[in-house]
DNA sequence: AAAAAACCATACTCGTGGTACAGTAAATCT
DNA sequence: AGATTTACTGTACCACGAGTATGGTTTTTT
């Protein structure tokens, strides 16, 4: 099982190399296989369609950023700490691979939805979602212990996590100014202080 | 030249509905040309290509946004009401149509980038910017006359308006929650309230 | 009336996704 | 060791959408 296995990731590697970089459907199978030093037929044999490996790298990316972020809440004494510290990690990542995030994915699953089957569709909003609950019970542990300064939703903060790293990463695609992403993760940060941190400084 | 200019904008109007609706890849022009009671023959005659498309449809987006935030600018009495009016008057906007803000194209193209040739990426480009410089304006405005509780760059930002919006549809789309784009416009106005308000309140 | 602009009709090429199916090398099972 | 399964290769084929070519037709402008 061992080499089916690997052809498969390294089939998953090269597309997702060639997706992050120029887009889902500019991204050709002939492409894939000629990278993958295998052939149209080997790739069919792995993914009955180019969904399936649509639907494979969203899957192995929730799992990635899992991993990640288990590692990140390791690292803060309190919550408020933990979240910024955690914000911090992810801008310094962006700053490191900004066109790498598998976010990407996400956004092009996305804007390109009559392209996808509802397998990839459900598979997207479960990545989206898992992102909302798990930075959901990130705030809850804050306003558990700090107070708000203003009154806004918790889940639509969570959510702001997602659509700042989204949204910073088309525009920094769309001017072409490879440090946007992390700035705006940074902004963010700005705002989690500006909202619960008790003094100015800090 | 009035006959000309109908069918084109009528082209146009189509397929910005379907490609909102579905994505720029996925939308045929067999499907534009049909919608507009039009020909094959007729699409090539005011379009080279789906690149020409794409890049009149930028230029027509950004007209049409320029316009909107002019308006908008009449409203608000000092540059920080200004700001947190053309906000809400966005996030309201947003909450109408939320998946018909053009937004979406801009998207697109940024996550399609090899897909279009320079025109449209150069029109793409500009769009973003402009933004930046818009946004920029009224920030500046408002650092003029408040004090800013973090430090934070102006440039980034403004950046962080057309970050919130983009992010938002995308999330918005994901999770298909219609709703979001304009909670997240919201979150930003509490943001920059918290940055220059002078009292908690207000 | 002439010329240009705004189309229509048809037929073709080419790239890409996907299917079908026959064959083969290597690992695994019995 | 032989049989079976897994993991592929190779070839041939279909469908569909983008784009080209070209010649003809209607409408508008001059």
């Amino acid at each position: 099982m061992a080499r089916g296995s690997e052809t498969r990731s390294k089939i998953m590697d090269v597309a997702q190399a060639a997706i992050l970089a120029k887009g889902f459907e500019a991204t050709s199978i002939e492409e894939i296989v000629a990278g993958s030093e295998i052939t149209r037929s080997g790739f069919f044999y792995h993914f009955p369609d180019k969904n399936a490996l649509a639907h494979a790298l969203i899957k192995r990316h929730i799992e990635v950023e899992n991993e990640l972020f288990g590692r990140a809440a390791a690292l803060g004494e309190g919550p408020l700490q933990t979240m910024l510290i955690g914000l911090k990690l992810m801008a310094e990542l962006l700053d490191d691979m900004p066109n790498g995030h598998p976010g990407c994915i996400v956004a092009t699953a996305a804007y390109q939805d009559r392209l996808f089957n509802r397998d990839v569709r459900d598979a997207n909003k479960r990545a989206a979602l898992g992102w909302r609950s798990r930075f959901r019970g990130m705030f809850e542990d804050i306003v558990a212990t700090h107070r708000m300064r203003d009154d806004v939703d918790i889940d639509q903060l969570a959510d702001m996590v997602s659509a700042i790293i989204e949204g910073g990463l088309i525009l920094s695609r769309a001017v072409d100014e490879p440090s946007v992403t992390a700035q705006q993760v940074r902004l963010l940060q700005s705002y989690v202080k500006l909202l619960f941190a008790p003094e100015p400084g800090l």
